[in-house]
RNA sequence: GAGGGCGUAGCUCAGUCGGUAGAGCAACGGCCUUUUAAGCCGUGGGUCCUGGGUUCGAGCCCCAGCGCCCUCACCA
């Protein structure tokens, strides 16, 4: 950057320590959120002009806005709640802070120690009485009105990003909110929070490829998990009965505005249950987070209305692909020339990945509701107990909402016979054979006897994408993945 | 990985047909005690993403590269 806007501040930074401040100051005690001050200021029912000396207030923040009219200036200071006005008058804070405010700058943390009151046209400030500076902003922030708008540099610089944009800051408390509504949800059901390996030899529990890493002192190579799964049924078989983990996993695959390579999955199971309790649990989280953060369940999502009124859609894979796609899901024949209508290529394909790439390309585009789809073909799911009238048909759910897959629940697999049978199949079409791995353990686990179980898996990310209308998975993940940036003012980071 | 779009001042953006690089905000100097994107007068600020090429002359045209966004594929 041209070093001018640098240097500007730079000079004010000398002065300040000349003038005995310390440009980055130390504890700021006793000071009140924005938020608690405005809920304050409504019982003194200030009229404008008014201000109310009795009580001293304390505030500290961010300047983000700054009007100076030579002997008096308003400024806005910004905290993790909001703005807050203050006042600044000559002649109330003395000509030694008047100077220190001269030298203050768009950026700067500063305390405030001032009186409440209303300006004329009834605008909450806090009328300084004394200022402190708390840091120097040596860079300039970007413009007041349109904020930081380059979403490169808004992922490369959050923290520009969050003190410039209220909007990102409300999603990431959002987000908070929700995760811990969803904590508190399961803490009252008496499911146990668990952590399982990030690391660990085996990946299981989803099909995708993995990151992989390597302990120096064991020399052996890891795998980032991609899911918890096999981990935290093994806490079944242990006689932990209700278990979930909120996981961060990796997975070397695509990015897009859906996936980034890690992510954040809440995973739980509950034993002597099935995939009917998965469903009650899924709408009751999300009725529960839906009532912390507010705004109704019905939501807007692009161009989308959602509504989150359980009970939410059931409707069969089959039916849906013979509603949708006009096609026999049991008739390979008839898939496979829908798919070829389609321009999809099946060329050694398993009729199971044939038959779910017509269900993405025709089906899923229309799943803009909440809907549980129900009834998945068995092929798919090797993970899943089959429906004991037909073995063809997996006792699973996925929940889609505005098009995308938001949950996936199953009634688990406990028969290691048939585990062992299907760790083993490869299907033809389905990635490559790094995704399915032999986990030993985990079928000897079934062994010992894992109890009847469902177990659910949900995307936090986009759940959070949904609840707060955010278009991309970068929006709610604080630090997604860029690629690094070479240049001269960047230096070598980020 | 494939296709498309974008990259100009600290920020948000204009830039016509290839002919001296622009605005607003921010900054700097001055005026201003009730502003609401405050206002008025004045000043400075550019690796036009990078590197080549075409041309008398390139922000603009061509080639290559880098980064970001979107679509598709893998995946959730």
């Amino acid at each position: 950057m041209s070093s001018d806007l640098l240097e500007a501040r730079l000079a004010k930074l000398r002065r300040l320590r000349e003038l005995g401040h310390d440009p980055y100051g130390r504890r700021f005690p006793a000071t009140l959120p924005s938020a608690i001050v405005r809920r304050k200021a409504e019982p003194l029912q200030l009229a404008p002009g008014a201000t109310d000396d009795r009580a001293r207030i304390r505030v500290a923040g961010r300047i983000v806005l700054l009007r100076d009219m030579g002997k008096l200036a308003f400024l806005h200071l910004r905290d993790a709640d909001g703005d807050l006005q203050i006042g600044v008058s000559r002649r109330d804070v003395g000509d030694a802070a008047w100077e220190l405010f001269k030298l203050l700058d768009l950026g700067d943390l500063l305390g405030v120690d001032g009186v409440l009151g209303r300006t004329k046209t009834g605008e909450l400030t806090v009328w300084a009485r004394s200022l402190t500076l708390l840091t120097k902003c040596l860079r300039p922030p970007p413009e007041k009105w349109h904020g930081l708008q380059d979403v490169d540099l808004r992922y490369r610089r959050r923290y520009v990003d969050l003190f410039v944009n209220p909007d990102v800051m409300r999603t990431f408390r959002a987000r908070l909110t929700i995760i811990e509504s969803i904590r508190e949800y399961l803490r009252s059901l008496d499911f146990w929070e668990v952590e399982t390996p990030t690391l660990q030899p085996l990946h299981g529990g989803a099909a995708a490829r993995p990151f992989t890493t390597h302990h120096n002192t064991l020399d052996m190579t890891l795998f980032l998990r991609i899911s918890p799964e096999l981990y935290l049924k093994r806490l079944l078989v242990g006689g932990m009965e209700r278990v979930f983990e909120i996981s961060r996993n990796f997975r070397n695959e695509g990015i897009s505005p859906r996936h980034n390579p890690e992510f954040t999955m809440l995973e739980l199971y509950q034993a002597y249950g099935d995939l009917s309790d998965m469903m009650e649990i899924t709408e009751g989280m999300i009725r529960a987070a839906i009532n912390r953060i507010g705004g109704g369940a019905i939501r807007p999502f692009g161009v989308h209305a959602i509504n989150f009124n359980p009970p939410f859609a059931r409707r069969r894979y089959f039916d849906l692909l013979q509603e949708f796609a006009g096609v026999d899901g049991r008739d390979a024949a008839a898939v496979q020339a829908r798919a070829a209508s389609l321009n999809i290529p099946t060329q050694g394909m398993d009729d199971a990945i044939v038959i779910n790439k017509v269900f993405e390309a025709l089906v899923e585009p229309h799943l803009v509701q909440p809907t549980f789809v129900i009834d998945y073909p068995a092929d798919l799911c090797p993970l899943t107990r089959r429906k004991p009238d037909d073995p063809s048909i997996a006792e699973r759910f996925e929940l889609y909402v505005a098009c995308t897959e938001l949950a996936n629940a199953y009634t688990e697999l406990n028969d290691p016979a048939v585990q062992r049978e299907t760790f083993t199949r490869q299907l033809r079409g389905e990635g490559d054979e790094t995704m399915r791995v032999f986990d030993e353990d985990f079928v000897m686990a079934l062994e010992y006897g894992m109890p009847p179980a469902g177990g659910l898996g949900v995307g936090i990310d986009r759940l959070v994408m949904l609840l707060t209308n955010a278009p991309s998975i970068r929006d709610v993940i604080l630090f997604p993945l860029q690629r690094p940036r070479a240049g001269a003012d960047e230096a070598q980071h980020p």
